[in-house]
DNA sequence: TGTACATCAGTGAACGCGCGTTCACTGATGTAC
DNA sequence: TGTACATCAGTGAACGCGCGTTCACTGATGTAC
Protein backbone atom coordinates (compact mmCIF):
# COMPACT_ATOMS: atom_id res chain seq x y z
CA UNK A 1 0.00 0.00 0.00
CA UNK A 2 1.10 3.97 -0.42
CA UNK A 3 -0.90 5.41 2.27
CA UNK A 4 0.91 4.84 5.06
CA UNK A 5 5.31 4.13 5.53
CA UNK A 6 7.67 6.62 5.12
CA UNK A 7 11.21 7.57 3.84
CA UNK A 8 9.36 7.25 0.46
CA UNK A 9 6.59 9.21 0.87
CA UNK A 10 7.93 11.79 2.84
CA UNK A 11 11.27 12.12 -0.40
CA UNK A 12 8.36 12.60 -2.67
CA UNK A 13 6.72 15.09 -0.09
CA UNK A 14 9.60 17.27 0.33
CA UNK A 15 10.45 17.34 -3.82
CA UNK A 16 6.73 18.40 -4.50
CA UNK A 17 7.66 20.74 -2.09
CA UNK A 18 10.72 22.13 -3.81
CA UNK A 19 9.04 22.25 -6.97
CA UNK A 20 6.37 24.68 -5.60
CA UNK A 21 8.77 26.50 -3.78
CA UNK A 22 10.95 26.92 -7.29
CA UNK A 23 7.42 27.86 -9.29
CA UNK A 24 6.72 30.28 -6.47
CA UNK A 25 10.20 31.69 -6.62
CA UNK A 26 10.12 32.35 -10.71
CA UNK A 27 6.45 33.61 -10.39
CA UNK A 28 8.21 36.40 -8.62
CA UNK A 29 8.78 38.26 -11.86
CA UNK A 30 6.60 35.87 -14.75
CA UNK A 31 2.87 34.82 -14.98
CA UNK A 32 2.69 31.21 -14.73
CA UNK A 33 1.79 31.48 -18.55
CA UNK A 34 4.55 32.12 -19.36
CA UNK A 35 6.35 29.78 -16.57
CA UNK A 36 8.12 26.79 -18.08
CA UNK A 37 8.34 23.15 -16.80
CA UNK A 38 11.92 22.74 -17.61
CA UNK A 39 12.48 26.54 -15.73
CA UNK A 40 11.19 24.88 -12.70
CA UNK A 41 12.36 21.22 -12.52
CA UNK A 42 15.73 23.51 -13.63
CA UNK A 43 15.89 25.52 -10.51
CA UNK A 44 15.44 22.60 -8.17
CA UNK A 45 18.18 20.47 -10.06
CA UNK A 46 16.21 17.83 -11.30
CA UNK A 47 15.22 15.97 -14.89
CA UNK A 48 12.00 17.34 -16.85
CA UNK A 49 10.22 14.60 -16.89
CA UNK A 50 10.25 13.86 -13.01
CA UNK A 51 8.17 16.61 -12.49
CA UNK A 52 5.31 14.67 -14.06
CA UNK A 53 5.80 12.23 -11.03
CA UNK A 54 4.11 15.46 -8.85
CA UNK A 55 1.87 17.27 -11.47
CA UNK A 56 -0.05 16.82 -14.60
CA UNK A 57 0.82 20.15 -15.79
CA UNK A 58 2.07 23.66 -14.71
CA UNK A 59 -1.63 25.08 -13.79
CA UNK A 60 -1.97 21.79 -11.68
CA UNK A 61 0.70 22.73 -9.74
CA UNK A 62 -0.76 26.82 -10.30
CA UNK A 63 -4.26 25.33 -8.18
CA UNK A 64 -1.79 23.96 -5.35
CA UNK A 65 -0.26 27.02 -4.93
CA UNK A 66 -3.60 28.77 -5.02
CA UNK A 67 -4.72 26.71 -1.85
CA UNK A 68 -1.36 27.04 -0.33
CA UNK A 69 -1.39 30.50 -0.71
CA UNK A 70 -5.44 31.20 0.45
CA UNK A 71 -5.60 28.02 2.87
CA UNK A 72 -3.73 29.77 5.46
CA UNK A 73 -5.61 32.91 5.77
CA UNK A 74 -8.88 31.37 7.21
CA UNK A 75 -7.55 31.14 10.54
CA UNK A 76 -6.01 34.87 10.34
CA UNK A 77 -9.65 36.07 9.21
CA UNK A 78 -11.61 34.11 11.79
CA UNK A 79 -8.97 35.53 14.63
CA UNK A 80 -9.91 38.74 13.17
CA UNK A 81 -13.92 38.32 13.18
CA UNK A 82 -13.44 36.97 16.75
CA UNK A 83 -11.78 39.73 18.16
CA UNK A 84 -13.95 41.72 20.64
CA UNK A 85 -12.74 44.97 20.60
CA UNK A 86 -14.27 48.20 19.31
CA UNK A 87 -14.36 49.53 15.85
CA UNK A 88 -11.05 51.47 15.34
CA UNK A 89 -9.22 48.24 17.08
CA UNK A 90 -10.34 46.07 14.98
CA UNK A 91 -9.73 47.92 11.77
CA UNK A 92 -6.46 48.64 13.36
CA UNK A 93 -5.76 44.88 13.97
CA UNK A 94 -6.95 43.95 10.46
CA UNK A 95 -4.88 45.73 8.64
CA UNK A 96 -1.70 44.82 10.69
CA UNK A 97 -2.83 41.47 10.29
CA UNK A 98 -2.63 42.05 6.46
CA UNK A 99 0.46 43.82 6.82
CA UNK A 100 1.58 41.22 8.66
CA UNK A 101 1.21 37.91 6.17
CA UNK A 102 2.08 39.96 3.27
CA UNK A 103 5.59 40.68 4.50
CA UNK A 104 5.98 36.92 5.51
CA UNK A 105 4.72 35.79 2.21
CA UNK A 106 5.16 38.16 -0.52
CA UNK A 107 5.83 35.57 -2.68
CA UNK A 108 2.22 33.86 -2.10
CA UNK A 109 0.42 37.30 -2.43
CA UNK A 110 1.88 38.71 -5.45
CA UNK A 111 0.72 34.94 -7.30
CA UNK A 112 -2.64 35.57 -5.98
CA UNK A 113 -2.92 38.98 -7.35
CA UNK A 114 -1.52 37.97 -10.33
CA UNK A 115 -3.29 35.36 -11.06
CA UNK A 116 -6.79 36.18 -10.04
CA UNK A 117 -7.50 37.48 -13.38
CA UNK A 118 -4.59 36.16 -15.08
CA UNK A 119 -3.72 33.68 -18.41
CA UNK A 120 -4.58 30.63 -16.71
CA UNK A 121 -8.36 29.19 -16.28
CA UNK A 122 -7.93 26.40 -13.49
CA UNK A 123 -6.21 28.92 -11.39
CA UNK A 124 -8.53 31.61 -11.79
CA UNK A 125 -10.99 29.26 -11.04
CA UNK A 126 -9.38 28.06 -8.06
CA UNK A 127 -8.62 32.10 -6.54
CA UNK A 128 -12.53 33.14 -7.33
CA UNK A 129 -13.88 29.51 -5.35
CA UNK A 130 -11.26 30.96 -2.06
CA UNK A 131 -12.54 34.39 -2.87
CA UNK A 132 -15.99 32.97 -2.50
CA UNK A 133 -15.63 30.98 0.45
CA UNK A 134 -13.66 34.14 2.10
CA UNK A 135 -16.95 36.42 1.50
CA UNK A 136 -18.99 33.62 3.24
CA UNK A 137 -17.35 33.36 6.30
CA UNK A 138 -17.55 37.14 6.96
CA UNK A 139 -21.07 36.84 5.74
CA UNK A 140 -22.00 34.71 8.22
CA UNK A 141 -20.01 36.43 10.67
CA UNK A 142 -22.02 39.32 10.39
CA UNK A 143 -25.28 38.29 9.55
CA UNK A 144 -26.32 37.85 13.92
CA UNK A 145 -25.38 41.20 13.99
CA UNK A 146 -27.10 42.59 11.51
CA UNK A 147 -29.88 40.79 11.26
CA UNK A 148 -31.96 41.80 14.07
CA UNK A 149 -30.81 45.85 12.82
CA UNK A 150 -32.70 45.20 9.77
CA UNK A 151 -30.42 43.72 7.49
CA UNK A 152 -31.58 41.58 4.18
CA UNK A 153 -28.80 38.82 3.55
CA UNK A 154 -28.11 40.49 0.25
CA UNK A 155 -26.69 43.19 1.50
CA UNK A 156 -24.77 41.54 4.59
CA UNK A 157 -22.95 39.81 1.24
CA UNK A 158 -22.85 42.76 -0.66
CA UNK A 159 -21.11 44.05 2.63
CA UNK A 160 -19.15 40.83 3.22
CA UNK A 161 -17.91 41.08 -0.75
CA UNK A 162 -16.78 45.07 -0.16
CA UNK A 163 -14.66 43.71 2.86
CA UNK A 164 -13.01 40.71 0.86
CA UNK A 165 -11.81 42.62 -2.02
CA UNK A 166 -11.28 45.66 -0.17
CA UNK A 167 -8.46 43.00 1.85
CA UNK A 168 -6.99 41.92 -1.69
CA UNK A 169 -6.69 46.02 -2.29
CA UNK A 170 -4.81 46.40 0.76
CA UNK A 171 -2.83 43.43 0.43
CA UNK A 172 -1.19 44.83 -3.17
CA UNK A 173 -1.26 47.99 -1.78
CA UNK A 174 0.96 46.86 0.30
CA UNK A 175 2.97 44.50 -2.18
CA UNK A 176 3.54 47.51 -3.98
CA UNK A 177 5.10 49.49 -1.07
CA UNK A 178 7.24 46.79 -0.09
CA UNK A 179 10.86 47.77 -2.45
CA UNK A 180 10.75 51.11 -0.90
CA UNK A 181 9.78 49.89 2.63
CA UNK A 182 8.90 51.85 5.70
CA UNK A 183 7.10 55.32 4.43
CA UNK A 184 5.22 53.57 1.60
CA UNK A 185 3.88 51.11 3.83
CA UNK A 186 2.90 53.54 6.61
CA UNK A 187 1.37 55.56 3.87
CA UNK A 188 -0.50 52.45 2.29
CA UNK A 189 -1.56 51.67 5.92
CA UNK A 190 -2.64 54.78 7.01
CA UNK A 191 -5.19 54.50 3.87
CA UNK A 192 -6.53 51.45 4.22
CA UNK A 193 -7.20 52.11 7.78
CA UNK A 194 -9.38 55.45 6.92
CA UNK A 195 -11.11 53.61 4.03
CA UNK A 196 -12.20 51.01 6.40
CA UNK A 197 -13.14 53.59 8.92
CA UNK A 198 -15.06 55.25 6.25
CA UNK A 199 -17.02 52.03 5.48
CA UNK A 200 -17.87 51.39 9.01
CA UNK A 201 -19.09 54.92 9.37
CA UNK A 202 -21.32 53.54 6.10
CA UNK A 203 -22.41 50.71 7.26
CA UNK A 204 -23.35 52.16 11.09
CA UNK A 205 -25.57 54.35 8.94
CA UNK A 206 -26.54 51.93 6.15
CA UNK A 207 -30.38 51.40 7.88
CA UNK A 208 -31.25 55.06 8.69
CA UNK A 209 -29.77 56.43 5.62
CA UNK B 1 9.77 64.46 -44.19
CA UNK B 2 7.91 62.28 -42.75
CA UNK B 3 4.95 63.66 -40.61
CA UNK B 4 3.61 65.32 -43.31
CA UNK B 5 1.67 63.71 -46.11
CA UNK B 6 -0.68 60.47 -47.05
CA UNK B 7 -0.99 57.09 -48.56
CA UNK B 8 2.79 55.57 -46.96
CA UNK B 9 1.55 57.24 -43.29
CA UNK B 10 -1.88 55.89 -43.63
CA UNK B 11 -0.96 52.06 -44.56
CA UNK B 12 1.38 52.04 -42.03
CA UNK B 13 -0.83 52.92 -39.22
CA UNK B 14 -3.31 50.47 -40.55
CA UNK B 15 -1.00 48.07 -39.93
CA UNK B 16 -0.16 49.24 -36.37
CA UNK B 17 -4.06 48.99 -35.31
CA UNK B 18 -4.04 45.20 -37.09
CA UNK B 19 -0.94 44.37 -35.01
CA UNK B 20 -2.77 45.59 -31.71
CA UNK B 21 -6.52 44.74 -32.49
CA UNK B 22 -4.55 40.88 -33.29
CA UNK B 23 -2.85 41.06 -29.95
CA UNK B 24 -5.93 42.10 -28.34
CA UNK B 25 -7.90 39.50 -29.28
CA UNK B 26 -5.24 36.64 -28.46
CA UNK B 27 -4.82 38.55 -24.80
CA UNK B 28 -8.30 37.29 -24.24
CA UNK B 29 -7.26 34.29 -22.82
CA UNK B 30 -3.90 34.49 -22.38
CA UNK B 31 -1.50 37.11 -20.43
CA UNK B 32 1.11 39.46 -22.56
CA UNK B 33 4.06 38.05 -21.51
CA UNK B 34 2.86 34.55 -23.01
CA UNK B 35 1.98 36.38 -26.23
CA UNK B 36 3.95 35.56 -29.06
CA UNK B 37 5.18 37.91 -31.94
CA UNK B 38 4.84 35.53 -34.60
CA UNK B 39 1.58 34.77 -33.00
CA UNK B 40 0.58 38.30 -33.21
CA UNK B 41 1.94 38.71 -36.77
CA UNK B 42 0.65 35.05 -38.23
CA UNK B 43 -2.97 36.45 -36.64
CA UNK B 44 -2.59 39.80 -39.16
CA UNK B 45 -0.93 37.96 -42.10
CA UNK B 46 2.39 39.06 -42.33
CA UNK B 47 6.05 38.24 -41.99
CA UNK B 48 7.43 38.13 -38.27
CA UNK B 49 10.45 41.02 -39.13
CA UNK B 50 7.47 43.58 -40.11
CA UNK B 51 6.79 43.74 -36.54
CA UNK B 52 9.67 45.67 -35.57
CA UNK B 53 8.58 48.43 -37.87
CA UNK B 54 6.03 49.23 -35.59
CA UNK B 55 7.16 47.91 -32.00
CA UNK B 56 10.20 47.47 -30.54
CA UNK B 57 8.64 43.98 -28.59
CA UNK B 58 5.35 43.13 -27.33
CA UNK B 59 5.98 44.73 -24.20
CA UNK B 60 5.96 48.01 -26.03
CA UNK B 61 2.47 46.72 -27.62
CA UNK B 62 1.48 46.24 -24.23
CA UNK B 63 2.11 50.04 -23.10
CA UNK B 64 0.73 51.35 -26.18
CA UNK B 65 -2.38 49.03 -25.62
CA UNK B 66 -2.55 50.37 -21.49
CA UNK B 67 -2.65 54.26 -23.21
CA UNK B 68 -5.67 53.06 -25.74
CA UNK B 69 -7.08 51.23 -23.23
CA UNK B 70 -7.61 53.46 -20.28
CA UNK B 71 -6.91 57.47 -22.18
CA UNK B 72 -10.17 56.72 -23.42
CA UNK B 73 -11.94 56.67 -19.78
CA UNK B 74 -10.85 60.04 -18.92
CA UNK B 75 -13.73 61.61 -20.78
CA UNK B 76 -16.38 59.37 -19.12
CA UNK B 77 -14.71 59.81 -15.76
CA UNK B 78 -15.22 63.42 -16.58
CA UNK B 79 -18.92 63.01 -17.66
CA UNK B 80 -20.26 61.37 -14.43
CA UNK B 81 -18.17 64.03 -11.87
CA UNK B 82 -20.08 66.76 -13.92
CA UNK B 83 -22.86 65.21 -13.77
CA UNK B 84 -24.78 67.77 -11.09
CA UNK B 85 -27.31 65.37 -9.94
CA UNK B 86 -28.05 64.00 -6.33
CA UNK B 87 -26.06 61.20 -4.58
CA UNK B 88 -28.32 58.48 -6.00
CA UNK B 89 -28.95 59.53 -9.72
CA UNK B 90 -24.66 60.27 -9.81
CA UNK B 91 -24.24 56.31 -8.52
CA UNK B 92 -26.88 55.28 -11.21
CA UNK B 93 -25.27 56.86 -13.66
CA UNK B 94 -21.66 55.90 -12.97
CA UNK B 95 -22.69 52.08 -12.86
CA UNK B 96 -24.55 51.73 -16.00
CA UNK B 97 -21.79 54.04 -17.52
CA UNK B 98 -19.30 51.01 -16.40
CA UNK B 99 -21.46 48.23 -17.11
CA UNK B 100 -21.34 50.18 -20.73
CA UNK B 101 -17.75 50.53 -21.16
CA UNK B 102 -17.14 46.86 -20.18
CA UNK B 103 -20.11 45.35 -22.83
CA UNK B 104 -18.24 47.68 -25.64
CA UNK B 105 -14.61 47.16 -24.91
CA UNK B 106 -14.56 44.25 -23.14
CA UNK B 107 -11.06 42.69 -24.09
CA UNK B 108 -9.59 46.52 -23.33
CA UNK B 109 -10.76 45.77 -19.71
CA UNK B 110 -9.87 42.35 -19.45
CA UNK B 111 -6.29 43.67 -20.62
CA UNK B 112 -6.21 46.15 -17.71
CA UNK B 113 -7.51 43.73 -15.04
CA UNK B 114 -5.03 41.48 -16.49
CA UNK B 115 -1.78 43.10 -16.63
CA UNK B 116 -2.54 45.74 -13.95
CA UNK B 117 -0.81 43.03 -11.53
CA UNK B 118 0.64 40.89 -14.58
CA UNK B 119 4.14 39.68 -15.28
CA UNK B 120 5.51 42.98 -17.52
CA UNK B 121 6.82 45.68 -15.79
CA UNK B 122 6.30 48.06 -18.18
CA UNK B 123 3.52 47.66 -18.57
CA UNK B 124 2.43 47.31 -14.70
CA UNK B 125 3.74 50.88 -14.11
CA UNK B 126 1.76 52.45 -17.41
CA UNK B 127 -1.31 51.04 -15.64
CA UNK B 128 -0.39 52.22 -12.76
CA UNK B 129 0.33 55.80 -13.47
CA UNK B 130 -3.04 56.05 -16.09
CA UNK B 131 -5.02 54.68 -12.84
CA UNK B 132 -3.01 57.54 -10.53
CA UNK B 133 -4.41 60.31 -13.10
CA UNK B 134 -7.99 59.06 -12.69
CA UNK B 135 -7.43 59.32 -9.07
CA UNK B 136 -6.48 63.01 -9.35
CA UNK B 137 -8.56 63.75 -11.44
CA UNK B 138 -11.07 62.81 -8.89
CA UNK B 139 -9.73 64.37 -6.14
CA UNK B 140 -9.50 67.68 -8.32
CA UNK B 141 -13.26 67.29 -8.55
CA UNK B 142 -14.20 66.37 -4.88
CA UNK B 143 -11.65 68.78 -3.27
CA UNK B 144 -13.96 72.28 -3.66
CA UNK B 145 -16.73 70.35 -1.63
CA UNK B 146 -14.92 69.03 1.03
CA UNK B 147 -12.26 71.10 1.68
CA UNK B 148 -15.07 73.60 3.24
CA UNK B 149 -15.88 70.87 5.16
CA UNK B 150 -12.99 70.46 6.89
CA UNK B 151 -11.54 67.40 4.63
CA UNK B 152 -7.65 67.98 4.49
CA UNK B 153 -6.06 67.11 1.30
CA UNK B 154 -4.80 63.75 2.36
CA UNK B 155 -8.59 62.43 3.55
CA UNK B 156 -9.49 63.63 -0.35
CA UNK B 157 -7.02 61.47 -1.48
CA UNK B 158 -8.08 59.02 -0.09
CA UNK B 159 -11.62 58.98 -0.98
CA UNK B 160 -10.66 59.23 -4.49
CA UNK B 161 -8.12 55.99 -4.32
CA UNK B 162 -11.27 54.10 -2.89
CA UNK B 163 -13.25 55.73 -5.60
CA UNK B 164 -10.72 54.47 -8.38
CA UNK B 165 -10.24 51.10 -6.90
CA UNK B 166 -13.90 50.25 -6.54
CA UNK B 167 -14.68 51.26 -10.24
CA UNK B 168 -11.99 49.21 -11.42
CA UNK B 169 -13.38 46.05 -8.89
CA UNK B 170 -17.01 46.81 -10.95
CA UNK B 171 -15.49 46.77 -14.29
CA UNK B 172 -14.00 43.18 -13.42
CA UNK B 173 -17.17 42.04 -11.65
CA UNK B 174 -19.00 42.75 -15.22
CA UNK B 175 -16.30 41.16 -16.69
CA UNK B 176 -16.92 37.93 -15.03
CA UNK B 177 -20.38 38.14 -15.41
CA UNK B 178 -20.60 38.66 -19.31
CA UNK B 179 -20.54 34.43 -19.97
CA UNK B 180 -23.90 34.25 -18.41
CA UNK B 181 -25.08 37.51 -19.59
CA UNK B 182 -28.55 38.98 -17.52
CA UNK B 183 -29.06 37.62 -14.18
CA UNK B 184 -24.90 37.64 -13.05
CA UNK B 185 -24.76 41.32 -14.84
CA UNK B 186 -27.93 42.87 -13.05
CA UNK B 187 -26.65 40.93 -9.52
CA UNK B 188 -23.32 42.97 -10.08
CA UNK B 189 -24.99 46.37 -10.68
CA UNK B 190 -27.21 45.80 -7.92
CA UNK B 191 -23.90 45.04 -5.41
CA UNK B 192 -21.70 48.21 -7.47
CA UNK B 193 -24.51 50.31 -5.96
CA UNK B 194 -25.20 49.37 -3.09
CA UNK B 195 -21.28 49.70 -1.78
CA UNK B 196 -21.49 52.78 -3.47
CA UNK B 197 -24.21 53.99 -1.43
CA UNK B 198 -22.60 52.91 1.52
CA UNK B 199 -19.43 54.92 0.82
CA UNK B 200 -21.24 58.27 0.08
CA UNK B 201 -23.06 57.55 3.18
CA UNK B 202 -19.37 57.01 5.32
CA UNK B 203 -17.94 60.20 3.24
CA UNK B 204 -21.24 61.94 4.30
CA UNK B 205 -20.54 61.23 8.23
CA UNK B 206 -16.38 61.28 8.09
CA UNK B 207 -16.22 64.81 9.75
CA UNK B 208 -18.65 63.93 12.35
CA UNK B 209 -17.87 60.30 12.89
C1' DT C 1 4.12 66.77 -66.45
C1' DG C 2 8.20 63.62 -66.52
C1' DT C 3 12.36 61.70 -64.79
C1' DA C 4 15.88 60.13 -61.49
C1' DC C 5 16.81 59.16 -56.92
C1' DA C 6 15.65 58.35 -51.79
C1' DT C 7 12.87 56.34 -48.38
C1' DC C 8 11.09 52.67 -45.90
C1' DA C 9 7.04 49.13 -44.88
C1' DG C 10 6.97 44.62 -45.66
C1' DT C 11 9.37 39.93 -47.39
C1' DG C 12 11.29 35.37 -46.93
C1' DA C 13 15.01 32.57 -45.73
C1' DA C 14 18.08 31.37 -42.25
C1' DC C 15 20.09 30.88 -37.49
C1' DG C 16 20.56 28.80 -33.04
C1' DC C 17 17.85 27.66 -29.04
C1' DG C 18 14.88 25.95 -25.47
C1' DC C 19 10.57 24.04 -25.13
C1' DG C 20 7.02 19.91 -23.54
C1' DT C 21 6.54 15.19 -23.81
C1' DT C 22 7.82 10.07 -24.57
C1' DC C 23 10.38 6.23 -23.37
C1' DA C 24 12.99 2.44 -21.57
C1' DC C 25 15.93 2.47 -17.69
C1' DT C 26 17.88 2.28 -12.69
C1' DG C 27 18.12 1.55 -8.07
C1' DA C 28 16.43 2.55 -3.51
C1' DT C 29 12.37 1.56 -0.71
C1' DG C 30 8.53 -1.45 0.57
C1' DT C 31 6.17 -6.07 1.04
C1' DA C 32 5.41 -11.10 1.60
C1' DC C 33 6.88 -15.18 3.35
C1' DT D 1 16.38 -12.16 10.37
C1' DG D 2 16.93 -13.21 5.32
C1' DT D 3 15.48 -13.65 0.66
C1' DA D 4 12.84 -12.84 -3.62
C1' DC D 5 9.87 -9.89 -5.88
C1' DA D 6 7.05 -5.42 -6.62
C1' DT D 7 6.76 -0.59 -6.61
C1' DC D 8 7.81 3.79 -8.22
C1' DA D 9 10.60 8.50 -7.82
C1' DG D 10 13.90 10.07 -10.57
C1' DT D 11 17.18 9.61 -15.01
C1' DG D 12 18.93 10.83 -19.50
C1' DA D 13 18.49 10.66 -24.29
C1' DA D 14 15.67 11.63 -28.03
C1' DC D 15 11.81 13.75 -30.80
C1' DG D 16 9.73 17.37 -33.47
C1' DC D 17 8.41 22.13 -33.09
C1' DG D 18 7.86 27.04 -32.82
C1' DC D 19 10.24 30.74 -31.00
C1' DG D 20 12.75 35.78 -31.49
C1' DT D 21 15.94 38.00 -34.20
C1' DT D 22 19.14 39.07 -38.33
C1' DC D 23 19.72 40.06 -42.96
C1' DA D 24 19.82 41.40 -47.69
C1' DC D 25 16.01 42.18 -50.65
C1' DT D 26 11.82 44.35 -53.22
C1' DG D 27 8.84 47.54 -54.86
C1' DA D 28 5.45 51.10 -53.89
C1' DT D 29 5.39 55.85 -52.23
C1' DG D 30 7.52 60.33 -51.75
C1' DT D 31 10.72 64.17 -53.21
C1' DA D 32 13.59 67.31 -56.10
C1' DC D 33 14.25 69.41 -60.22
Amino acid sequence: MSHRCGVRQAQKEKTRRALMDAALGLLEDQSLSSLGLREVTRAVGMAPAAFYRHFRDLSDLGVALVEESLGSLHPMIGAILAGQDGDAERIDATVEAVAEHVRRYPAHIRFIARERHGGVRAVRAAIAAELDRFADEVAADFSPRLTPDGWPPEDVRMLAELYVDHMVMTATAFLEAQPEHPRLERRAADTARKQLLLISLGRRHWRDG
